[in-house]
RNA sequence: GCCGCUGUGGCGAAAUGGCAGACGCAGGGGACUUAAAAUCCCCAGACCUUAAAAGUCGUGCGGGUUCAAGUCCCGCCAGCGGCACCA
């Protein structure tokens, strides 16, 4: 290894120790006491108190997505986001904020869980070994994290509260009347429930969690089921295993009552458009109607969904999926056969091979017909697998002339095609058009749209159909219900019970409150039972209660934990409630002194691979938890960004497999942490993904010897290397701090004019770019300022000392090093730079006598010309005229006209 | 197919409609050194010339608006991400 720029390996865990005992980054809750000497105390004039919730400054939270503690420890991908809220979280405590930074583990989850079933080593020894080296990668970057607010959902502590909550979920309803969750007792029962039985059916059928049989996603490979979320491209998100669908009985949560809210209140926070566009995507609203079509000879209608009602003159057949209920009633003996031989052909197919795109629709003819009630004509059904049963009613109105996949399914079966809406541009043809027109053939004996444009036209047969008890307005969601149970052993376990009736039907209860935490029993195989039973099944004793009754075996999935953890780290240690309401309404609310600060989370970091997952399944427990009035914002997180992803040198995503994944231990130990976190910020903005270049560490890292070198005599640094080298690491900081001198060019002066200017420049563009989030051009303007400094002959401590501030949350370990070497010269004492003022810019500063204007001919750059501060615009046209290299282009050409740009920016003549 | 984002030197990137390429990496030259490393200084978009200067072209492609376009508008192309028979 080549010579060190500077001791970080003596500075950065001096200084990680000494947050670390001094408790520098400690968040104080309302009510809790200051100790006297912490500098946030002492910055705010509050040490020795315990200041109510109006006394204490503006509030902040910045979180980060917490991580799943996984074998192989961090990479280089997590601290970047981490660093990003790192350096936000300094800058906000600087500028005298009341900063929240905690940090926490996700760790139920199937990794450590598998490899119990390979090894019988217990999940919960694996994970704290897994966090613990996530703890001590995290802690050697210098994280100004508050660790005694440390969550893990693996802990009794915490996941009774996990437990709770879905007990008040599975004790609530949402009142239609208001749209928002009550305890079940309010419901009112009709007058035919008239016996318990029936009374908590009834219940049972709008609890908030509730057991359903419906077909699930099973994952053979994985043992368990899936959520639609957790499903992509027919495939398992996690190890991409194959599922099938299969009908079991599970757990839902009721997450579609909150579809409208969790689509309405995006546009209450700012997260990127391209995150809202795909939460919106997931919940798929779409307004229309519900259209019932009348079976000849039978009572029951069809019903369908569509959202161009518009185009119900041209419906001319219908089709119903193949699972629909009604297909085996209205199949005419005659298509019995083919029809069945379709169900049975769409059965066998995987969904993959079901909604391949390249295919040929197919269907069958049912035989049976339906009567449009705006023709009175009789259409035929079919039924095909490109309807699917779990969207709408599972059955449309087909008008092939103007949707395209009714146009392929009529084309290639021949049934008829007709035209109702024409395009508004006449050259358009008509067939196929899908977009919005105006009504043409569209008259029957009661009702007329000829004419209407669409959504007019949409509106008139709406009321039309409610009128004649046909149909009525409807808005469907794509949001499905989320199955929420999983047959696991490393999860929540579920804080039910089943008993049995009279009559023997099971039926399922919660466990009283009191009896939380249920924690899961101890096993000696993790596998699931040979009939295919959750882990859970094997622990007879603690299945079977005395009373005859059962507990539930299936366990929560790991988003459960991940659902509330925010909540948890503004109270973390409280054992009678999940979140103290003063906790909670000081960091999460807007009441008392908290003018600055926004509601909920100020700023939430993270992949964008939580889109909807996490962050819907967050905001909908939190919106449940908001009507229950248990939080005081209707949404969590306030502003969210997504970091980009850091890609391999290779350019490539980074991989085990591919060999390009880079341990930032590896780098800590070659350049520090310091280095580290300012490469982490430098290589492009936060939200781009970006490839990795170890060799671009090295520049950061020659920066910070440079800053260390304006700071640091080199002769003292020499006597202290070449009398170090036996000693202990600890007697070498020691030394290091005893030794080394400042240089000699630091001085108590007053800094002169450039000098003000560099460091005003420095201050404006760091400051401004910390706001914005952009980190890597504060950098810049920093390494620019160093370059100034490097040329003074004199160096103003107080400009130094002011550039070091700057520099702190980005490079906090050697910041504070220098900061302290001085302020306190050898041995005294110094407060962390950490509770410093973050430093004001003076724009006077960056007033000059002399400013260059650049002088464009016809915006072409031909001159620079120099003018005083104080010319006006018509001394700088003329001065700008009056240039040799100007007046050259202008031989023998008339000047039009001269555009000047205050203030001072530019010139251009424009001449012909 | 639909939606969103992004296209700038060899590379990562910067630029409220106003000097394109700040800052950094890699590269070249020099100083220091017996030498190397480290450090410090200088050069560095392409092209064409030149003794030097100057000049021309340049932000994916084609148009447009403007005194002035990487930036705004229209039409394409490519890459990345999301959704994907949702009626």
């Amino acid at each position: 290894m080549s010579r060190r720029q500077y001791p970080f390996h003596l500075i950065e865990p001096k200084w990680q120790a000494k947050w670390n005992t001094e408790q520098t980054f400690r968040a104080w809750n309302p009510g809790e006491t200051i100790p006297e000497r912490h500098p946030f105390g002492v910055r705010h004039a509050l040490g020795g108190q315990a200041p109510e919730a109006s006394q204490l400054p503006p509030k902040f939270y910045i979180l980060d997505m917490f991580p799943y503690p996984s074998g192989a420890g961090l990479h280089v991908g997590h601290p970047e986001g981490y660093t990003a809220t790192d350096i936000l979280s300094r800058f906000r405590r600087a500028q005298g904020y009341n900063v929240l930074h905690p940090m926490g583990w996700d760790a139920f989850g199937l990794p450590a869980e598998q490899y119990a079933i390979k090894t019988g080593q217990h999940p919960r020894i694996t994970t704290n070994q897994n966090i613990a080296t996530f703890k001590r990668q995290i802690n050697s970057l210098g994280f100004s994290y508050d660790w005694s607010r440390e969550v893990d959902t693996t802990d009794t502590g915490y996941f009774r509260w996990t437990q709770w909550i879905f007990l008040q979920l599975y004790n609530s309803w949402v009142n239609p009347a208001t749209g928002k969750a009550e305890n079940i007792s309010t419901l009112v029962f009709p007058a035919e429930c008239n016996t318990e039985d029936l009374k908590r059916k009834y219940c049972d059928s709008r609890r908030l969690a509730f057991v359903s049989e419906a077909p699930v996603w099973w994952c053979p490979d994985l043992g368990t089921v899936l959520a639609n979320e957790e499903v992509v491209d027919g495939k398992s998100e996690v190890g991409g295993f194959p599922v099938v669908r299969r009908p079991m009985r599970q757990w839902m949560l009721r997450i579609t009552s909150y579809a409208d809210r969790l689509l309405a209140d995006l546009n209450t926070i700012e997260w990127s458009d391209s995150l809202k566009k795909m939460q919106q995507d997931w919940i798929g609203r779409s307004e229309g109607a519900e259209v019932d079509f009348a079976l000849p000879g039978r009572p029951e209608k069809l019903r369908v969904f569509t959202t161009r009602p518009d185009t119900l003159f041209g419906a001319t057949y219908m089709v119903l999926a193949p699972e629909h209920k009604l297909v085996s009633e209205i199949t005419t003996p005659a298509q019995r056969e083919q029809v069945q031989a379709y169900q049975a052909a769409v059965g066998r197919k995987s969904d993959m091979e079901r909604t391949e795109l390249a295919k040929e629709k197919t269907g069958v003819f049912t035989g049976a017909v339906a009567i449009n009630p705006v023709t009175n004509q009789p259409i035929p059904i079919w039924i095909a697998d490109y309807v699917l049963a779990s969207y709408g009613t599972g059955a449309i109105m087909a008008v092939p002339a103007h949707d395209t996949r009714d146009f392929e399914f009529a084309q290639r079966f021949g049934l008829p095609v007709v035209q109702v809406v024409a395009p508004p541009d006449a050259n358009t043809p008509w067939q196929g058009f899908t977009d919005d027109g105006t009504a043409v053939n569209s008259s029957g004996a009661s009702l007329n749209l000829n004419g209407l444009r669409t959504p007019d036209a949409k509106r008139k047969i709406i009321d039309w159909l409610e009128a004649q008890g046909f149909g009525k307005r409807t808005i469907n969601f794509k949001l499905r219900d989320w199955l929420f149970s999983r047959q696991r052993y490393w999860g929540e376990p579920f804080p039910i019970v089943w008993k049995k009736d009279i009559d023997g039907t099971l039926y399922h209860q919660a466990l009283p409150e009191t009896e939380l935490p249920l924690v899961p029993p101890a096993l000696e195989e993790y596998k699931p039972t040979a009939s295919g039973q959750p882990p859970l099944a094997r622990a007879q004793e603690w299945v079977h209660l005395a009373d005859g009754s059962e507990r539930e075996v299936n366990t929560m999935p790991q988003w459960a934990g991940s659902c509330w953890y925010y909540l948890r780290y503004l109270d973390a240690r409280n054992s009678n409630r999940f979140v103290s309401s003063a906790a909670e309404s000081y960091w999460m609310g807007t009441a008392g002194k908290t003018t600055k600060a926004t509601p909920g989370v100020d700023l939430y970091v993270g992949g964008t691979e939580h889109a909807v997952l996490h962050l819907l399944y967050a905001r909908f427990w939190h919106k449940f938890l908001f009507d229950l009035g248990q939080v005081s914002t209707a949404e969590p997180f306030y502003r969210l960004v997504n970091q980009g992803l850091i890609l391999g040198e290779d350019g490539q995503k980074m991989s085990k497999s591919r060999g390009n994944v880079v341990n930032p231990d590896d780098i800590l130990v070659e350049y520090g942490a310091d280095a580290f976190r300012l490469y982490e910020m430098f290589m492009g903005p936060l939200q781009d993904t970006k490839p990795w270049n170890t060799s671009g560490v090295e520049g950061v890292y020659r920066f910070l010897g440079r800053v260390w070198r304006l700071f640091v005599d080199e002769a003292s640094e020499t006597e202290y290397e070449q009398s170090c080298t036996t000693l202990a690491p600890e007697q070498q900081a020691n030394l290091l701090a005893s030794t080394i001198r400042l240089h000699l060019s630091i001085q108590d002066v007053t800094p002169d004019k450039a000098q003000l200017k560099s460091l005003h420049a420095c201050i404006k563009k760091v400051t401004e770019d910390l706001e914005a989030l952009r980190f890597n051009t504060a950098i810049s303007a920093m390494m620019v300022f160093v370059k100034d400094a490097i040329e003074w002959k004199q160096r103003p401590a107080s400009a130094m000392g002011t550039f070091l501030q700057l520099l702190a949350p980005f490079a906090p370990h050697v910041a504070e090093e220098l900061w302290e070497k001085l302020h306190g010269g050898l041995g005294k004492a110094v407060p962390s730079l950490s509770y410093q003022a973050w430093p004001t810019f003076d724009a006077s500063h960056l007033v000059e006598d002399v400013i260059e204007v650049p002088v464009q001919v016809n915006g072409k750059l031909r001159d620079v010309i120099s003018v005083a501060t104080a010319a006006t615009n018509q001394e700088v046209e003329a001065a700008a005229l009056a240039s040799e290299k100007v007046q050259s282009f202008m031989v023998g050409k008339t000047v039009k006209k001269v555009v000047v740009v205050p203030p001072k920016k530019l010139v251009n003549i424009v001449i012909g």
